[in-house]
DNA sequence: CGATTTTGACCAGCGC
DNA sequence: GCGCTGGTCAAAATCG
């Protein structure tokens, strides 16, 4: 995937002026007449020298292992990519057996069968998230256990048990919502989502939300978006399938009414960080395009958040002592 | 006027 | 069989 793009991105410019200033402006001149003054000052600077090869030096030994991680990423992604190949064609060949549907095939099934024969998409679910200017963003994969869902089993299980064996694509998203807006559940994924169903857990006394993808009437992504029962300041969005299509344009996805996900993730790229579930899947180049423009999204945002920067700074400036 | 949200009703699965 | 619960539907309401 894009290791080799992000490691080679390693010249990402934040603009920083780390460890104050690296000469006197241009026409400034300081005279230094005592000789201990200059020979401290030749201390210093020595020391700073010595202070910013240290520095280069770790740098260099923390990117060495940072390739080497994605390196051993990669391979084992590949490891996986395969095994998982593997395991899918092992189930398909079972599955196709198992011949007709339940006795239990009832109305229901039988709408949502309707509405599974579409395409069941292999693209990756470029689940991306930022929570207004917050960064605290976490997903958790829940891994395929089967590849392909048979038609008469559709992944919209009701039960949760029943997902935990029988859904394809699950995954969980836990963004950190603005507390000020405790009553938006909203959870900004780039993606354009229509809410049909609201419901009241047992477990949790915040509603739950369901919500269908909205941009292509074909695909049968939903997302359930619930607040955490512990934090309520946090959105739990779950995953139920891949998007077959790429995440809408910024100015399509600003077509929503009420603020919603559309909007808001045009509102201001925020933060995002991106999952992905089915590497062996994901070889596309519009889908690698996609994925390098979140991570510049990302970049750029970073880079543009004063707060970042002044972290960084203090960070930096707290490792290069200044005299 | 069309798209979206709201909300009560309905349905299916599960445990007892 | 019954009740509980989660998921979905669909009509009404709402909004731009």
């Amino acid at each position: 995937m894009d290791e080799q793009w992000m490691i080679g991105q390693t010249s990402l410019s934040l603009g920083l002026n780390v460890g104050g200033p690296r000469g006197a402006p241009p026409g400034t001149r300081v005279l230094v007449e005592e000789d201990f003054m200059s020979s401290k000052k030749n201390h210093e600077v020595e020391a700073l020298e010595a202070e910013l090869r240290r520095v280069g030096e770790e740098n260099r030994r923390l990117s060495d292992m940072l390739r080497a991680l994605v390196a051993k990423y990669a391979d084992l992604q590949g490891k996986v990519s395969g095994m998982m190949a593997v395991a899918s064609n092992h189930h398909q060949s079972s599955t196709t057996s198992e011949g007709g549907s339940s006795a239990s095939a009832t109305r229901k099934r039988a709408r949502s069968d309707s509405l599974d024969t579409a395409s069941r998409n292999p693209s990756p679910p470029l689940t991306a998230a930022g929570a207004s200017g917050r960064f605290a963003v976490s997903v958790t994969v829940v891994p395929d256990q089967a590849d392909c869902t048979p038609l008469h089993q559709p992944c919209n299980s009701k039960r949760v048990r029943a997902d935990e064996v029988k859904a394809s694509r699950v995954s969980k998203l836990y963004v950190h919502a603005d507390p000020s807006d405790i009553n938006l559940q909203v959870v900004k994924d780039g993606y354009q989502w229509r809410k049909y169903g609201q419901k009241v857990t047992k477990d949790n006394p915040c509603p739950r939300a369901y919500f269908r993808c909205s941009f292509a009437p074909s695909c049968q992504v939903k997302k359930k978006v619930q607040r955490s029962a512990e934090d309520k300041t946090v959105l739990v969005a779950t995953y139920d399938g891949d998007h077959n299509h790429a995440p809408p344009p910024k100015q399509q996805r600003s077509g929503g009414r009420k603020g919603g996900d559309a909007a808001a993730v045009h509102a201001s790229p925020a933060p995002v960080i991106v999952q992905q579930q089915r590497k062996q899947e994901a070889s596309t180049a519009e889908q690698v395009a996609d994925r390098k423009n979140l991570v510049e999204q990302m970049a750029a945002t970073l880079t543009r958040d004063p707060g970042f920067k002044a972290a960084l700074v203090s960070a930096l400036s707290g490792r290069i002592p200044v005299a």
